[in-house]
DNA sequence: CAAGTTATCAATAGTTCGCTTGAATATCAA
DNA sequence: TTGATATTCAAGCGAACTATTGATAACTTG
């Protein structure tokens, strides 16, 4: 009986994880979780805000499906819930920025002076005749945690004094967390001031990693 | 400069895109939306909620980006604001589906007695081969604004008198709204007590007309 | 231009949210 | 057990959100 509330009750249900995505703060954790697992001090750390208020946050992401958590000794290590959940935040992502003008404001001015990207399409090709050199510029722990299949680790903070080491004739693709990040901008710009062929991959590791997939979703998203 | 500040402004931004999905009255005008273009009334109505509530919900929408409107004579038509929005939604809806055991619980009590689906896939063969009467339990207006290709529209209210009119023998498939919406359990159990073989199909038009695009999405989502 | 519809605005009250601070708890290592 | 580290809890307060109500504005029709 009631269908009038089991109706209601369903999209209070859902709006459960809605409510995940309306916090800044929450869309920061979730994107760095999008790089791979992380104990709440990381987390907190890497997004600037207190361990206390990263710890609700993310006890609410968990209450919400979006993450889930594991002890592990004496910290706890959160995890994004699964790919659904990944190709959900990417696709808000995307979304706003295709329709809020605000969104793509706020990106141009973080991202700085726009660089040359690759396609995908193009990186696998050139990969696959070995033609070009692809160097992830996210820390390190974030290219542990998983890395696209070739690529060489070279943190920015190191790039200037690894760039020696790097062949002079290739063109190097950098990546990072996403195109919304702003260390393969970074990079590439510095590399083209070294004289070096520069281009950044158009996506980072998130993207590239949930189309990777074999078996894509049944349904939408 | 302010490498922190903006960042957190572009957070911020795509939070306010984020914040359409926190409300459950949100997300049912969103998710009546997804069947066709309405007024603020019509929406009201369908939503169970005052045309000033509803209005307020589709204004915060807009200003989210995830509506366009229009206004039409005395009245303003509301309408998804894009594919990527509606990709979204349906995203949400899904990923809450899997990851909240409550939403599973509520649709389920919602929908009632669970009645066999067929897939998109295999309704796709047998209308080729004419094996099959595709009905459309839907309201009328919504069938007007889209459905598919070779359905006919039975709203759910009129199925005992028209069922006459469909053929005793072959089988019959009952859609609707989606995989949540109940107009297609409803049909197929009322069919089924009158002697009809019926089956419901797994989704609904928003999901049929989304998968039927040609050229799929580039990125997530 | 007057009447009727449709949509929005404005003000309010109750509720929830978000961040801060300081204390409490859990685990590990010595 | 004690100390150290990582995480969570609890309380408080201001800000933001939500639904309600009644008034107002925009547009159409007669």
């Amino acid at each position: 009986m009631g269908t009038r509330e089991s109706k209601s009750a369903l999209f209070e249900a859902i709006a459960v994880m809605g409510k995940a995505f309306a916090s800044p703060r929450r869309l920061e954790l979730i994107d760095l979780l999008a790089q791979g697992s992380r104990s709440v001090e990381e987390l907190a750390r890497a997004s600037a805000q207190s361990t206390a208020n990263a710890s609700q946050h993310l006890q609410a992401l968990y209450a919400s499906g979006i993450v889930t958590r594991e002890r592990e000794g004496t910290r706890v290590r959160y995890a994004l819930a699964g790919d659904e959940v990944l190709a959900l935040w990417l696709g808000l992502r995307d979304a706003s920025a295709v329709r809020l003008a605000e969104v793509e404001r706020a990106a141009r001015e973080y991202l700085g002076q726009e660089v040359e990207a690759i396609s995908r399409k193009e990186l696998i090709e050139r990969l696959g005749r070995d033609d070009v050199v692809l160097i992830d510029v996210r820390p390190p722990e974030e290219f542990a945690a998983g890395h696209i299949e070739g690529a060489r680790s070279i943190p920015l903070d190191e790039l200037d004094q690894r760039l020696a080491g790097l062949p002079a004739d290739s063109e190097i693709v950098a990546y990072c967390r996403g195109p919304f990040c702003a260390y393969a901008h970074q990079a590439v710009r510095r590399m083209r001031e070294a004289g070096r062929t520069a281009r950044r991959l158009e996506d980072g590791w998130p993207e590239w990693h949930l189309n990777d997939k074999p078996a894509r979703r049944t349904r939408a998203a």
